[in-house]
DNA sequence: AGGGTTTGTGTCCCTGGTACGTCAAGGATA
DNA sequence: TATCCTTGACGTACCAGGGACACAAACCCT
C-alpha cells in the first residue's frame, strides 16, 4: 500500500502546527505565549508549537505540543485549524509551513508552566503583545479576526465563563474580544432573545448592585469551534 | 542563514495543494477537474494539483499546477488558501498535506485542455460531481460552503459574468452558487441599492423583453477573494 | 441617612430581508 | 395586425434585528 513513489520535485518540508490559545483574564483577552529556548530565535516569545510527529495527526500535534510547551490540556473540540502558513523564508531552518490552529480554552484553564524545550510560558494582552518570533504576529493577527468571526455566531463567549456568570461578565468576554465597548442594554437585549441563557441564583459582586446569575440552557452544546 | 539544523524528531512530508476552480456554464456551478494519469488513483477524477516545488511559494505553486494541468491561466487575487487536509493515510504515497485552494475564475476562462500528467481536464457540475479520487470530494465540499460563505460580501459573483451582464444573469450565477432560487424583484433591489452597478445598452435574449445591461461600477475593484 | 457604584429595563428609529401582484416590452404565431 | 406567450421591471407591506438613548433599582460603605 505505502510501496508507491513520490515524483523527484516533491518538495519535502518541515511539518509544524502552531497554536493561538486565548483566554479572558481581568478582563481582557490573553493569548498564551512560550519563551523559546532554542535557536532560532532563542529568548523570543512564540506561540505554542512544533513539529508533527511521524504518523500524527494535525490536530494531535496541535494539542501535544500545547500540553508539552504550556501544561495546558485541551479538548478537540476548542481547536481549529484556521491558516497555513507556508511561505518559502518564514524560518531560518528552511523551509517549514505550520499549519496555524485556533484555541479556546475553558474558563478555569489558567495555570501554566513552561515545559519541553521553552523557557516558560505565560498569558498576555492579546491586543498588546510583545515583538513575537517568526511571521507568528501574522498568525496571531489573523486568530483575532477569525475569532471575531466566530463570535458573531456561536456561544464561543461562553467558553470562557464559569457555569454560571452574569451578563456583565459575558459582556466583558465579547468586548475584550472585540476590542470595542458595547451598549449593556442591546446586549441585553440580544442575548437574553437569543434564548441560550438560562438563570440561576443572586450574587452580590461585593460593589454596587447584585447581578443575576446565568447558565447556559440545556440543550446548548454547540461545538465551540 | 540556512545553517540550523532540524530537530529529529521534525517529520518531513510531502507538500501539496490542490485547487477547486469554479466556473458558471450554461446556468450551473462547474468545477474544474482533471482524470489522472498516473497512479495511484488513475483514470480516477481529481481536483487539479500537485506538489509544490523547491522554493515555490504556496499560491505560485496552486497557479502552476493549475496552469498546466488544466491550463488554465490565473491571477493571484482569484485565489485563496482555504484549508490544509493533512489526515495521515489520505494518500497511499505517504504523509502528503495538501494545502487547498478556492479559485474562481473570470468570465471567458473556458477552454480547457489536459495537460502534464493528466488524460484531460473537464469541467462538470460543481453539486453532482463524479466520484473523486483521495479526500477530493471533502475538499470540494468545503469548498462549495466557503463559496458560499463569500457571495454574501463582496462582488465575488460579477467575476463570473463578462463586463456586461443583465440582472437576470447575475441572479443566475447567486443561484447557481447557492443551488437554490431567489425573488426576482428582491434580488434587484438588494443589488442595485448596493450601488456597486451601473447601466449601459440594451439587450436581446431573442425570447420575452430584453433586458438592461449593466457593468460593475467604477472603484469597484475589490480583490475577488 | 446619604452618596457611590453597578445592575436592570423600555422606546424609537433605521435598515435589511422576505412575501407578493402587476405592468411593460418584446417575439412568435395565426 | 391582433393575440398570446415569455421574460424583464417595479412598488408595497410586513417583520426581525440592531443601534442610540435615560432613568430607576439594589447593594455597599461611611
Amino acid at each position: 500500500m505505502n510501496s508507491l513513489a513520490l515524483p523527484p520535485q516533491a518538495t519535502q518540508v518541515g511539518l509544524a502546527v502552531d497554536v493561538a490559545a486565548f483566554a479572558m483574564h481581568a478582563g481582557e483577552l490573553m493569548v498564551l505565549l512560550v519563551q523559546r529556548g532554542e535557536l532560532p530565535h532563542a529568548r523570543d516569545w512564540a506561540l505554542p508549537g512544533g513539529f508533527v510527529h511521524p504518523g500524527e495527526e494535525l490536530h494531535e500535534a496541535a494539542l501535544r505540543e500545547l500540553r508539552t510547551e504550556t501544561s495546558v490540556e485541551l479538548e478537540p473540540r476548542h481547536l481549529e485549524q484556521f491558516f497555513t502558513f507556508g511561505e518559502v523564508n518564514r524560518d531560518p531552518r528552511g523551509r517549514i509551513v505550520s499549519v496555524a490552529h485556533l484555541a479556546v480554552l475553558p474558563h478555569g484553564t489558567v495555570s501554566v508552566s513552561g515545559g519541553g524545550h521553552t523557557l516558560g510560558a505565560e498569558w498576555v494582552s492579546a491586543h498588546r503583545p510583545p515583538r513575537l518570533a517568526f511571521d507568528h504576529q501574522a498568525i496571531l493577527d489573523r486568530a483575532l479576526a477569525r475569532l471575531q468571526l466566530r463570535l458573531e455566531y456561536a456561544n464561543l463567549a461562553l467558553e470562557f465563563l464559569p457555569d454560571t456568570f452574569t451578563l456583565p461578565e459575558l459582556q466583558g468576554v465579547f468586548e475584550a474580544i472585540l476590542n470595542r465597548k458595547l451598549d449593556k442594554r442591546n446586549f441585553r437585549k440580544r442575548l437574553l432573545s437569543q434564548g441560550t441563557l438560562t438563570v440561576s441564583g443572586e450574587r452580590r459582586s461585593g460593589v454596587g448592585r447584585p447581578a443575576q446569575l446565568y447558565r447556559r440552557a440545556k440543550g446548548t452544546r454547540t461545538p465551540a469551534l
